[in-house]
DNA sequence: ATAATAGTGTCTTTCAGACAGTATAGT
DNA sequence: ACTATACTGTCTGAAAGACACTATTAT
């Protein structure tokens, strides 16, 4: 039974320091797709998928990459820290973003236990006005490709373990480093279960690899059934520009025919034109709102 | 630039008392699918989905129904929080489990800033074995519902507001009542954005009702796509048992010929007859393991 | 015999995949 | 004229949806 006659005179006397707290952090995944250059007048650029991290100045994991994030304030949402600590770090601003998974071990942080609630988060090329922010914290830009690499099944008496190794690469101009992730799959009796563990990853910090392994499947995965990619295009955009996004994302080739008459519902022509290159010019489109109304079911 | 030498000389002076830290609390929510008693003898008995609820015996929200969980110890990960608190509160155990969402708001509890990692997992009512914890907290099941009861269109100059109204029934032989959600989908300019708030929701503590609403959408969702369903059923099952428990989580009636079709993978057949009513007996299923492999990739 | 469920066959429409063809700018 | 891309038409086969039909048990 309860010493208190009521909930404010509980509340007076609550002390949250009584016990230990966890800390906190808030990080945010920002992939965004760009062109790469290209040398022949006629051809079209090649996009590529980037993710964003920065360069811990300070320890723990000093000199490795980091996705961008920090302490949570007492005073504000979890969302609300997630974009502050992404404007004080990377100057990045207005942006799409969701929740991403919780992450919680006990040992993924030296200094203490600490709780890290991860965002997604997307942004279209012309949008970016990355710059370090003033804690001395340098940001780049990486190009991110994640593949299988090996796959083992171990038939058990009950059910079987499949394992599947990734290799995450990451690289720039300046830097290139691979981390290796293993996603173990145990199917035993009824409750199926997923574990995914760093098998390597000496240059990206803390437990960040699995962290952009994830963020990587959830963005293909909400590809197929939402309209999340057109956080990655500008407001006009060609079909073939919006068919690319799609290929480096799925990272496999769309047969063209197939892939307009698929995301047909999802934009709206325009009467503008792309007139660029050495030949024939493309019509521009824009997302259409009215899509996301019918398709409202499939969001989470 | 850093005062210390190296990461070790760092941790040994690392104080995490220094900043003030939110509570972490983990909470589940638990979905079961049961048989309602039947009359005629001829007649299936028609299935319910449950959810455990438990009633708060002490301050903040005394005497409210609340998805059981707690603080969690700070040398414990979040799943193994989250089955603890399970075991102690309801004695439940041995049960499929994923991560849901993680619920911050700065006022979402009265005490102080507490941070809910919240869990979806899923039971065959066979394996229930529900008691009341020893920290005199009630246990409970109750039938649930959410049925969308309005829904506002706003058009504005570029874009939209949707606004959907659901109400969330929980109701069992003793208890009864209510919670209406506000899901509003904001379309203006690029990112489209998703909001739930609590409209009402007197019976149940903090903002669980959201937490209720979320998970019955996230297990609709993957029933689509997943093999999620077989949590919820007992190892042999009927494929009429199978369909039923689709037809209770998704509202809708299927079509039974269109429904096997599109199972017929993810079971086997057994030599084994359910006789028991007055009509023809029927085939039991098991789940099948070796379909999980191609579908692998969906399981987020 | 009857009531209720078990289980199958097939028609239609829709959609995914594959491929071949025509159209049009810039040099 | 040539090159690279823009854009469309159509065939095939698979899957989704709708519906009708047969089969089998306990009472």
């Amino acid at each position: 039974m309860s010493q208190f006659q009521n909930e404010e005179e509980f509340l007076k006397h609550y002390d949250a320091s009584k016990y230990e707290h966890p800390s906190v952090t808030v990080d945010t995944l920002v992939f965004t797709v760009v062109d790469r250059e290209t040398k022949n007048y006629r051809k079209l650029p090649e996009k590529v998928l980037r993710v964003l991290l920065i360069n811990r100045k300070d320890y723990p994991e000093k000199g490795k990459w980091a996705i961008p994030g920090g302490f949570i304030n007492m005073d504000e949402d979890l969302e609300a820290a997630a974009l502050r600590e992404l404007k004080e770090e990377t100057n990045v601003d207005d942006i799409y973003i969701e929740q991403l998974y919780t992450y919680g071990d006990v040992k993924r942080d030296p200094r203490t236990r600490v709780i890290s609630c991860t965002y997604l988060s997307l942004t279209n090329s012309n949008s970016l006005d990355v710059k370090a922010g003033d804690d001395a914290k340098e940001a780049q830009w990486f190009d991110v490709s994640s593949k299988l690499i090996e796959e083992q099944k171990m038939i058990l008496k009950k059910g079987y373990v499949l394992k599947k190794y990734y290799r995450l690469t990451l690289q720039n101009d300046y830097h290139e480093f691979n981390s290796t992730i293993l996603v173990t799959i145990t199917q035993t009796g009824k409750h199926p279960r997923i574990k995914r563990e760093i098998v390597s990853s000496d240059e990206l910090a803390f437990d960040h690899a699995l962290i952009i392994q994830y963020g990587l499947e959830r963005l293909r995965n909400k590809l197929e059934y939402t309209d999340i990619v057109f956080n990655l295009m500008e407001d006009y955009f060609t079909l073939t520009e919006l068919q690319q996004v799609y290929e480096v994302i799925l990272d496999k080739e769309l047969l063209k025919a197939n892939f307009r008459r698929k995301i047909a519902d999802m934009v709206v022509e325009t009467n503008k034109y792309k007139k660029d290159a050495g030949h024939r010019p493309s019509k521009l489109y824009r997302f259409n709102p009215n899509w996301a109304d019918e398709h409202f079911e499939r969001r989470n």
